[in-house]
DNA sequence: CTTGAGTCTCCTGTTGCTGGAACCTTTATA
DNA sequence: TATAAAGGTTCCAGCAACAGGAGACTCAAG
């Protein structure tokens, strides 16, 4: 099939599939006699198999890894728990970051009076003015 | 004072205090007759607001619009409170994604044997097999 | 006087695509 | 059968927000 094709039973968009073969993630089947791009029911197994890493916010080289202990029958699952659970650790790390970062935020949104006059917490904050003590 | 001591000052690696003064997000006061940038303290006050700013995770753009309102006396604090409550709502639903992805990684990885055999539930996930029902 | 640290500009690379230009092939319709 | 639309192809540029390095300078200390 072609790559319009492949592109949609993958769920990736056209130009996402060809950067995929240009950096020899997923290459095509084969190529037809005018040089389009051929894409059998592995191949697209394989767009599936990255689109669905992806999301879960593998990045490119660890796709390919995964990528490749997916298609190697003779891996050993540990590998694969290994990579999982470091990318389970370092989500862990971001959640914590991004909630300490949303939770100081709606403190200080919440002090503000959110009105005209140009006094402002938030602002304060950043210019690390402490209001309570001056 | 020169770009050394405001970056020590701000916080912030020498490379980025250039390239904020690149794109004109924080300019230094001037220059020296030998052409270095010469900082006073309002722009290392500016340098240190952006960087507090680029932590709690406003982009480049949020951060001009945040320093504009900062140096403009006769703001209103409601403009500076619905950014934040943008960017908070953004944080939340950041948040709600990294959460979802880390459960669902989580709960395959449990599945997972995590041995020497290649039977590997969460490889089974990424390929879309399941395994429960054959 | 020399040495080392700091600074300058300019260029490239990063991550993972996305958009566009200019051109070619296939497919459907008139 | 002619033609137009849809879908391919390559290559080039650009996004965010810097980081690294080359090659040339200026400055302060010993």
């Amino acid at each position: 099939m072609k790559i319009g094709e492949a592109a949609r039973e993958s769920g990736l968009p056209v130009k996402t599939v060809r950067y995929y073969a240009d950096i020899g993630l997923v290459a095509p089947q084969g190529r037809s006699e005018s040089g389009y791009r051929d894409y059998d029911a592995a191949a697209v197994a394989k767009l599936r198999f990255v689109s669905r890493t992806r999301r879960f916010g593998f990045t490119i080289p660890e796709c390919r890894e995964l990528l490749s202990l997916y298609e190697n029958d003779g891996r050993e699952s540990a590998d694969v728990k290994r990579l999982a659970e470091t990318k389970i650790a370092a989500l862990n790390t971001r959640l914590a970051e991004l909630t300490d970062l949303r939770d100081e935020l709606a403190r200080v949104a919440m002090a503000c009076a959110g009105d005209a006059r140009p006094d402002c917490p938030i602002l304060d904050r950043f210019a690390a003015l402490d209001r309570t003590s001056p």
